[in-house]
DNA sequence: TTAATATATTGCAAAATGCAAGTAACTATA
DNA sequence: TATAGTTACTTGCATTTTGCAATATATTAA
């Protein structure tokens, strides 16, 4: 794997030494900005973030769900074992995405006449 | 083609009628975000956009400036004829996707050290 | 005549995506 | 006890997109 991001100087970074690209590496694909929606949203179970109406497929959720927590976006937790359940959550990295998200949001809306946000999911009582 | 986009009611929109969703289905790849940055600070010319860091493949390249045109992002204008020259601009729509530029900048600026902005381009005298 | 410039297109291999089905470890129901 | 359902994935395979290199076209410059 290449794993330049943790040397330093000019061979630092994958494509280039750009904000916007290094960005665009971690979520610059139709699907994973989706997913952190959903989580801002309160979905939090994989079985939640699946049935969004996107239709992801699961094996592109599971990938994404993998690449995020390795870049330090979100975390899971397991909520029971045997057998084994987890629930994902935003880091403070992927909490500092609402801007982002926020900011699309507000062009999606300027642009596209009739597109509407999803209300937030009721937060589950503890277990 | 799909052109549901132009119907009306529930199958109005590609995926859904989330905002993000359609914000996505114009700009969310790696690459689409990068001709824009480089539109904004000042580049209008194919060898300008290709001679990015990112090192974007010609046939990458051509296939977005299509795209972007066809979705209202961008605009073109011939600067000569024969052989056909031709300069690209933000449109309204195109120049609107500022916020998030700068959402996404900022973000990659905070969680990445050591990226940094490019500086604008000196714009070209009339021709 | 030859080379250089600008804006692409083409061909092909590699990677990513989309879709359906299968798996594993339980839990609930008849 | 047997069957079906739930949750969180994984696997296989066809389609689509991407990456890379080479080629094309029209023109000007040397």
């Amino acid at each position: 794997m290449n794993d330049d991001k943790t040397m330093e100087g000019e061979f630092a970074f994958e494509r280039s030494c750009c904000p916007l690209t290094n960005a665009l590496d971690i979520f610059g694909d139709k699907w994973t900005l989706l997913i952190i929606r959903d989580l801002v949203l309160g979905k939090r179970r994989y079985l939640e973030l699946i049935s969004s109406p996107e239709k992801i497929a699961s094996n592109i959720l599971a990938d994404r769900l993998k690449k995020l927590e390795a870049a330090g976006v979100i975390t899971r937790q397991a909520y029971q074992q045997k057998p084994a359940r987890y629930e994902y959550f935003l880091t403070e990295k992927g909490e500092s995405l609402g801007p982002v998200l926020a900011a699309m949001i507000s062009w999606g809306q300027e642009h596209y006449p009739g597109t509407q946000l999803f209300p937030a999911v009721r937060q589950r009582q503890a277990t």
